[in-house]
DNA sequence: GTCCTCCTTGGCATCAAGTGCCAAGTTAGC
DNA sequence: GCTAACTTGGCACTTGATGCCAAGGAGGAC
């Protein structure tokens, strides 16, 4: 039996958690909400609490800094002729399939209002960095330049300019995933031809 | 008397909490240094240590964060029609004239290497950013997409091209500043031609 | 069903980073 | 020297996070 019950239970309360805890967040912001509040809204202890999820921002960014491979196998499954921005822009993509939209507009949101939350969205992204940084590398072909700068200035650019966009997508509506793409691909183009 | 007895004696106390806690960082880590080791080397009280810094990170940050004007001033000195990325460049140089270069490769280094550091360092970037952005979107010129992007994500590309060089650099050398410029260009040159 | 083992749970004590408050001491201006 | 302004340090307290331990439920062997 691969599913047992311990798992499915565990995802459960985890499920719940994260329920209780981001309506707390949205009514009171991220900060003013206590770990106290959020155990006692969920009904599970405050020691459980730090075995579920390790930190309170956790709770906001589950596992997606560790996606890194995910977004890196759907950037490998991009042709190798295509120019790296629109394969890097489409494997980005690849994670929006695992988050519930709403969710995800919810998590974005705060990520960008709360500085701590905006820091450790920040770090994520350098953990992905690192993870992408090599395939871009190979793309980009031989080069003189230092063994892995070229890889990981493309990355650290094209989520600059993820970065920018988002911001920007969140300012206006913030619904449309495909005017996100196309937020994206302005930033990048001020960047490529400024 | 502008320079009283008060604010002397606060910047040469502040000095010396700087020095016993760098020493310190240096040879234990950032995370396993606690304050209290630091007040008891610098010969301060718990309570006064976080008035003259308020968090452990702005010891080593200390007021970085708020140099952005600094950064804008010497960017608004730049001839106009030098390409912004030279500018920006050029701009980002005049913050190594206030700080000791021999404690500034020290800082870079703890910044890089600490997690939260680091977290602290990009949030820094973006403080940066949102104070650089209307400069750079001037010098840009008309365009059609939305107000301010474009300024964001050159901004925003210029530090991440930043960032990787100086991790290249604290990783050969880490010394000289001419080489950390080149990186950066080389960086820029393959986000902009790749 | 019984028994034994493994894993989870929650309570408790503890630590580290910050913050508010207050009494005591120091500096500045007159 | 006197008073007002400011700084200092001690204390208590909050919040996030961790180690330890005893109690209880899940799962397999019989």
């Amino acid at each position: 039996m691969s599913e047992r019950l311990w798992d499915r239970t565990r995802r459960r309360v985890q499920e719940e958690v994260v329920d209780a805890a981001l309506q707390l967040f949205l009514e009171q912001g991220f900060e003013e909400t206590t770990v106290d509040q959020v155990v006692a809204a969920a009904g599970i202890s405050r020691r459980s609490f730090f075995r579920y999820f390790g930190t309170k921002e956790d709770i906001v960014f589950g596992d997606l800094a560790e996606q890194g491979p995910v977004i890196l196998e759907a950037l490998k499954a991009r042709p190798d002729d295509e120019p790296v921005w629109d394969a890097l822009g489409h494997a980005f993509s690849a994670l929006s399939t695992l988050v519930d939209p709403e969710r995800g507009i919810t998590i974005t949101r705060l990520c960008m209002t709360n500085p701590s939350l905006r820091a450790g969205h920040l770090e994520k992204h350098l953990r992905w960095q690192r993870v992408l940084a090599p395939e871009v590398e190979r793309r980009l072909g031989a080069g003189d330049a230092p063994a892995g700068l070229r890889g990981e200035a493309v990355v650290a650019t094209a989520l600059a300019c993820l970065d920018v966009a988002t911001t920007a997508w969140l300012e206006q509506d913030g619904s449309d995933l495909d005017e996100l793409r196309r937020l994206y691909e302005i930033a990048l183009a001020a960047v490529r031809s400024g």
